[in-house]
DNA sequence: GTCTATAACTTGATAGAC
DNA sequence: GTCTATCAAGTTATAGAC
């Protein structure tokens, strides 16, 4: 057994979480899955949430790093003028996704995680608003300057519904068999990432017109 | 007290689902909140996954009927042609919108239900292929007459993409008081509406071009 | 239909030996 | 650091009186 006591917790931790969500893990089926002892997880995290805190920083602050570093890079090449809209969408997803094709950095489970958390308890904007809540306002401030002629509050709004995308994006495509063998997200993930590229560049450019909402589905039912 | 147990009881798991998630909130929660007896639940509902089944079915069976009958109404006024892609947007989005603004229809607790579910557990997957999958590849075969030259595949891709900002709407802007005064969710449901339509009727139409992805972010870390 | 009582089990957390 | 043993509380579910 290479890894220690530490790492196998959070590595199982990670991969249950991700798969079951965090409430309906429990720390005896971490340990079990771990093959270590139950007063070990209070040992070297102190709670079952801190344990998830731990979870979640050891992947997420390297990858916001590596967003903060791309972002730069953006504004350096641009100069004085606006920067490159898709290249600063590029630089905050792409580090979720090179992340999910290095085994070393947790593979594809660390993203489903993401994913999963976005939705359940309020943990995730609590952890948001300590460690990722900046680095989305220099994003939003790029963003502005990408699209100068956007409205702020629009902007807000698109910005809102594109971490919807990524968000999905992130949590896979699993239960979406319907959908056969179009979407095959082992594969390709340069393919995958081009696409949501693709889809949310042309959806920030969208023009701005608000045409009454055009249903009569009226009544009431 | 005007409704009946069983209805104070669909009312109160429905809005604790919602705020807390379906692992995180107990039956206790519920006969508590709902101010009714424990056993009554069973008696009503056999499980508590049953009941979460009704909790959904109740809200979202009649969405779905309004959802379809949206949908054919686009096809009709496009006779032979292909449909308005932001009609059939419209029709799918429309009826989550509509019942939220509906306190007789949940309001808008069941809307951020529904954008919860969605990452937790595989509760809704297992839903969603009894309920919803029929209705979807129904509207997936409208956007692709909508969208005639779009690849199949990538407009797949583009629907799970989709999916993910739908889901985001529902659930709200909790979370986001980052962005302070400019995301206002509890008026202008129409407003907010729009916005998603333009902003998903633009990622539709996006450009099929798969440049590489022009990264180099290089080594390992 | 509604209640009490309780069974049968799982949960997160801790004390204390080694 | 790792273990066993255990606590106190909470969990879903059910039996049976009314």
């Amino acid at each position: 057994m290479l890894s220690t006591t530490k790492e196998r917790i959070l590595d199982t931790a990670e991969r249950l979480f991700a798969e079951r969500g965090y409430s309906a893990t429990s720390l005896r089926a971490i340990i079990a899955a771990a093959d270590v002892n139950l007063a070990s997880i209070h040992y070297h995290f102190d709670s079952k949430e801190a344990l998830l805190e731990a979870v979640f920083l050891r992947r997420a602050l390297p990858a916001n790093e590596e967003r903060s570093r791309l972002l730069e890079a953006c504004e350096r090449a641009a100069g004085d003028g606006p920067p490159d809209l898709k290249k600063v969408i590029e630089a905050f997803v792409m580090p979720a996704f090179l992340q999910a094709k290095d085994p070393a950095r947790g593979g594809p489970v660390f993203r489903r995680l993401v994913g999963r958390l976005y939705a359940e308890g309020d943990l995730m904007p609590r952890m948001i608003s300590k460690h990722f809540i900046p680095l989305l306002l220099r994003f939003a401030s790029a963003l502005a300057r990408a699209l100068p002629d956007l409205p702020q509050d629009e902007l807000y709004w698109r910005i809102h519904f594109a971490m919807g995308c990524v968000s999905q994006a992130l949590r896979g495509t699993s239960g979406w068999e319907v959908f056969q063998g179009a979407l095959q997200e082992s594969r390709d993930t340069e393919l995958m990432l081009s696409r949501l590229l693709n889809f949310l560049d042309a959806a920030f450019r969208a023009p701005v017109v608000h045409s009454q909402v055009s249903v009569a589905v009226g009544e009431d039912r």
